[in-house]
DNA sequence: TACTGGTACATAGTAACACTGAATAGAAGA
DNA sequence: TCTTCTATTCAGTGTTACTATGTACCAGTA
């Protein structure tokens, strides 16, 4: 995945994690491996656990815990109203430096 | 400038001052005053000067002492091969976050 | 002279975040 | 029993941007 793409990662991939959930709820293990599926192969999976932890505590997303067909019980996050809240100003920051970041890679600077 | 596009700014704020050398050469207030003018209202002068220090360890950049006429002589820094190298490794990067990005931000999960 | 303000660079300490690596645990199949 | 998925957790590390402060040079002004 390359070291930049990592770096880059701090600060946007929590708000890929909530751009997912705000989808639908979903688990760690089952985020992970969709991101993986995506492209985002070195995301480790201790990556997205503390990011879900760091979430829950404040207070974005609701958690439940549900049973598993195969394994330990999941648990399964959802995006509540301060969660939304708390994306749409991530989408405002993304546009915001999107559009600098267009603007020099077209040598317009 | 919303403590969102600060942690954004991690990993993407190298390529950022990379991009500008890569127009022009440029010394490290003159870079941060570009900055702030552009948006990034709160970029810290600090953080600027540390960042350059960095990527001319890494050998990306050639400096040059330039004598002003205001004030303590000025660090012009230039983007070299390395660094072209680098910068286009940055913007691949780039692309593919930004990709996926906006893929979910329309809800295409 | 002393003071102010703009230009220009530097750095020690802190917080946030992603990664590494390892551990734990349940269930299914060889 | 041993392996292999599934699923979560956590201690330790490195990178990066911020805060806050300090240094230094020059010009204008009271």
């Amino acid at each position: 995945m390359g070291k930049q793409t990592t770096e880059m990662l701090k600060g946007t991939l929590e708000g890929v994690v909530l751009a997912i959930l705000a989808g639908q709820p979903a688990y760690g293990y089952e985020i992970t491996a969709w991101l993986r599926n995506q492209g985002f192969s070195d995301i480790a999976e201790g990556t997205v656990y503390a990011l879900l932890v760091r979430v829950e505590k404040r207070g974005l997303v609701d958690v439940a815990k549900v049973p598993s067909e195969k394994g330990p019980p999941r648990k399964v996050y959802s995006l509540n109203d301060q969660g939304r809240e708390y994306l749409e100003e991530f989408w405002a920051a993304w546009r915001f430096l999107s559009e600098r970041l267009e603007r020099l890679r077209e040598g317009g600077r």
